[in-house]
DNA sequence: AACTAAGTTTCACATAATGAAACCTTGTTG
DNA sequence: CAACAAGGTTTCATTATGTGAAACTTAGTT
């Protein structure tokens, strides 16, 4: 399970690069890596030839690499709920006027898929792709909170509960406490968790099933507005998450129908 | 080259499925691959059990995993212009009203990394981590124009020609003769090449040594302008083009201070 | 029940990955 | 400017891994 293969490893290289979140040294990975100079060499080579990483011969860095994006666009498009949840997520925002997320769950984080602005819209990997904690947002909580009991233990043990602000909550129990308040409401809330003056209502979507598809929020400052005022938005935000469940177990890619007029 | 290890083999099948652009069953891919079935059954098994592939268990579907989202978030910030381009794409986008696109070379095709809608927006085929044409672009000309021979030979030789419109160029002389003229000129339009009534003016963003980093580009319709009206965002455009080459090479990466986990 | 196509597992074999050691290369120091 | 480091690169015998023909197991027909 630590490893599959070959390919396995040379995955783990490219997410220790990434994870530095800044152009890094040879020797910098090395330090980090429980691989040895050579085999580690090698597998930057060769991640480097492929466009997965890139190198920039001057600093001597690596850096996540283009083919990336190329490769994240596909997957954006087919295997998160971003393109389906897409008009329904503008409607919302119209809707309301305040900044929209959408998210799901990848292992014990939570992955924004996308977003937006009551401004500009479409912006994509600017906030898509970005990772967060799941103790301490109102998606992610909410996402634990109807997760099966098995998922929420594995997640809840791999949280670090950092406190960033008064009000993050700090300890496993906390969280299964809150936790079992929004099964019980239905959704949830961001009370300052995570930057002060920033709070938020997220709703689960929900698959009939009752499986965990991603979660919606409508994020605010407390300048703006407060919980209950936010807590005005649960019939649209219901109705949201609903429709987008919906669309998301009848939806089949176009299977032979194709337009794809828009060329590539 | 063709073969890096058995990762650049993976790598491979992962591109072959993503190109699908849509789930694709084992058998499709396949039929598409050289590798004999077990292998390509493991490869398979390998990158799923990596989330570089999604598996759907019901419909027996691999599409592109959303590992990939995450890594592309660090990839778009670290290895595009994206993150320095913003301010300047806002500034621009706010100044002319107008769709606005940053796009990079990839290989022989143009890459979308970051675009900003107009006020009123016209829907259209680009994204972020979206691929297109680089004969038929404004972008993707202008890049090419500014490249170094060698580098324009070998992405000539790997265009296809198709032709979108009645003014796609489709031919490597016209296309040739159009690189110099944008070369003599400095940027470079799109005159409804790619899609019937949208045009767009493009300009490249040089480096002091003359190096291509990328290109902007301003779209709008034929309904609401022409040539000539584009033709008045050239002072804006190469402002534009040159703060943003003047601050890539200038940026590096805020050295020591590490202050991770700030994430949203 | 008999057939078929898709998907999965096995296993002898060949290839590719491994990493200690040696070797460069560039910048630093006495 | 010789001697030394430190970071980066290459070599090569050893071993682990990947490989794919064939056999097998479903699941889906007719």
């Amino acid at each position: 399970m630590t490893s599959d293969g070959t390919v396995g490893k040379a995955l783990e290289v490219l997410d220790q690069v990434a994870a530095f979140g800044r152009p890094v040294r040879f020797s910098e990975v090395l330090a980090r890596s429980d691989f040895p100079k050579p085999t580690l060499y090698r597998f930057l080579q060769t991640l480097t030839n492929q466009d997965m990483l890139a190198y920039d011969p001057d600093r001597q860095t690596y850096s996540p690499g283009i083919r990336l994006v190329r490769l994240a666009h596909a997957a954006w498009e087919q295997s998160t709920l971003a393109p389906i949840a897409r008009p329904h997520i503008d409607a919302l925002s119209a809707a309301v006027g305040e900044t929209v997320h959408l998210a799901q769950l990848d292992h014990a984080q939570v992955l924004y898929i996308d977003k937006r602005n009551a401004n500009n819209p479409v912006q994509m990997f600017s906030q898509a792709g970005k990772v967060g904690p799941a103790y301490c947002t109102g998606v992610g909580k909410v996402m634990l909170a109807f997760s099966d009991p098995a998922r929420i233990d594995a997640v809840i043990d791999q949280q670090s509960f950092h406190r960033f602000t008064p009000t993050t909550l700090t300890d496993a129990r906390t969280l299964r406490d809150e936790l079992t308040a929004i099964r019980a409401n239905g959704y949830g809330f961001d009370r300052e968790e995570h930057e002060p003056g920033i709070i938020c209502i997220a709703m689960p979507i929900l698959s009939d099933a009752g499986r965990v598809l991603g979660a919606l929020s409508v994020t605010s400052t407390t300048g703006r507005t407060n919980l209950a005022g936010l807590e005005s938005y649960v019939p649209i935000l219901s109705d949201t998450a609903a429709a987008i469940a919906r669309d998301a177990q009848n939806w089949s890619f176009p299977d032979h129908d194709t337009k794809e007029a828009t060329g590539r």
